[in-house]
DNA sequence: TTCCTGAGTGTTTGCGATAACAAGTGATGG
DNA sequence: CCATCACTTGTTATCGCAAACACTCAGGAA
């Protein structure tokens, strides 16, 4: 038996079980009972074991308890652009609703958006067993991604394609975009141009599709739409060419920064907004009030999604089958981007 | 023996090391061997374990690696306000070196900024067996709160006080006002003003005093800075107020958002930028050369920071000692919301 | 021949926790 | 007065892997 004092290095190892269990007086399955299920232990004996586990800056190895137990209480997050303000901030909804439920969240930003890099990510976290994964990877090659995952992982995909073969939290983005549209037709705009993001983003698809099916609802004229990459710097350089289009009255841009160079090039141009030319944005990122002159959006409550897609996996880790879809409705805010049609 | 068979509920368990080694006719030991330290193990062998490897989608269990090797491949993140652009890039700086490296990074976001939320987030941490952790926890109360640290485990500082016991890698703040301070006299102005950004936060002093100094070292006047709390919303607010200070020719905004709402505020009272009134930010959001006007600002390079954060703490895993201090250069980008002083 | 060396492989043990089962206590009831 | 049960606590086995040590077998040195 190894005593205290057996090693003449004095390295403080970490306390385990046993030394508290030695400590309180007791064996070391009643210590985990303590923790686990602190009701099955006498009160008195409760309270010593907890006063060797502070005494001892006791903390339970979750390796070894993984090990046993085959539940890790973390889950993977893969992600794709943690750095733009919607990825960032259902992230941070996920890591939110997960801490309050007492799980740790393990990250694994993709390199690339292809099927591969999924699957490659899923697996990393899969190697450190995590309990479940969220896919954060609005692309519609995530799709496929998806489809080949391995057996008995809950997987939940946030914003996902209609065909993910998995739960899927998202907004509702078709609906926002016929928001935009009709808001837009309903000051008197004959029609209203779409400033697009990137092909196979599924939010592009979107709001793309809720753009013209508004349209085509009442009957308008649907303007071939412009396809930028987010960027306010595409939506700048689009928006030069767009400013030259006449009897332009009308754009809904697909997000804030793309909407915030669109506006700087219709300044550029001498196309007053919202006088000549009604602009409505995507996001509601925090700073659109303050553009020149405030956006016009849509808010997108990512917070929620996050919150919706732990929820989701976190009854799939449970047990509960069947492929949900949760949806957030988002909300136009109406500031002064947009006026009566002139 | 368990036969395949045995079993009649069909439940696909994951390979382990032992059916692997089955499977190739060695033992488990050289499985795991053929996985650690390849070339100790012959050729022929190798490649028999690695088919088998292969064929049954062998992945070593993480957890039970960790028990007995006490290294996770693992590095912890704590962190505040994940969504506002420097600590998204600066995270998303660590990940990407720490997945080149093979690591894993699991983050654990703080409700609020304390000492006790720091020290309970390098706790949670510390149970998931994390090999070290990182802390972007830009405000004055980290330092207390990584002062009384679990003996042992490895903690890297981003962005920290200078009294910060620990490691730390950071944009150098005061070199990126001094430098953006300068920017303005040298155009002519008489002084600058400043938009500070809340107190206690490690990168508002930096700038404040950077500021401060620069102007002193000119002999200029020191305006009271005025204090806000890095939304375009407080930019705004606190520019109408500085928009009616006379001769105020110059201000130095602490963060980009708020230069964004000290813009709209000097718009609206009439004060051209930058002919009667010159503005510099400070991050270089993607956005800011699509302000109106497009804005001068300090670039402040967050992936290198997170790369170097990583770096540190790395050294520190690997047994370096030594309290370093890595800072980054920050760079004047000049766009058009500077000009001479009339 | 005998011994040694070292590359390659196998066996045993233990990391720290929990599941499953066992056992001790006192109370209950027939 | 003893069987039985509920409650509490202890014992043993096990999760999957790697460290430590043991073994085998060639080829070369003595």
């Amino acid at each position: 038996m190894v005593q205290p004092g057996d090693n003449p290095a004095e390295r403080p190892k970490a306390a385990v079980m046993e030394d508290v269990a030695e400590l309180a007086g007791v064996s070391a399955m009643t210590v985990s009972r303590v923790l686990n299920t602190p009701e099955k232990v006498r009160p008195e004996t409760r309270a010593r074991v907890l006063a060797a586990v502070r005494e001892l800056d006791y903390r339970p190895n979750s390796a070894a308890r993984v090990l046993v137990t085959g539940r890790s209480g973390a889950l993977g997050v893969v992600s794709f652009d943690t750095i733009l303000f919607g990825p960032a901030s259902t992230l941070y909804g996920i890591e939110r609703a997960a801490r309050e439920n007492g799980y740790l969240v393990s990250i694994a930003s993709l390199p690339a958006l292809t099927r591969r890099s999924i699957a490659e990510g899923v697996d990393r976290l899969r190697s450190q067993s995590v309990d479940g994964v969220i896919v954060i990877a609005p692309h519609e090659s995530a799709g496929e991604g998806l489809r080949h995952l391995p057996a008995g992982l809950p997987v939940v995909d946030v914003g996902g394609a209609k065909d993910v073969p998995v739960p899927v939290a998202a907004v509702d983005q078709h609906a926002g975009a016929v928001r935009a549209t009709r808001h837009l037709l309903s000051l008197g705009h004959r029609t209203v141009w779409h400033l697009a993001g990137p092909p196979n983003w599924v939010e592009s698809s979107g709001r793309l599709k809720g753009w013209r099916e508004a349209l085509e609802a009442e009957g308008r004229e649907v303007p071939v739409p412009m396809v930028g990459d987010w960027t306010a710097h595409s939506g700048y350089e689009i928006g030069k060419r767009l400013a030259r289009e006449d009897g332009m009255t009308a754009v809904f841009a697909a997000n804030d920064h793309m909407a915030m160079g669109l506006l700087r090039a219709l300044r550029e141009v001498g196309r007053r907004v919202p006088e000549d030319v009604s602009v409505v944005g995507f996001d509601d990122v925090p700073e659109a009030a303050y553009f020149w002159p405030p956006l016009t959006t849509v808010r997108q409550n990512f917070g929620e999604v996050g919150r919706l897609a732990f929820q989701l996996l976190l009854d799939r880790i449970g047990g509960v089958e069947g492929d949900t879809r949760r949806l957030v409705e988002p909300e136009l805010v109406v500031r002064e981007s947009t006026g009566m049609s002139s």
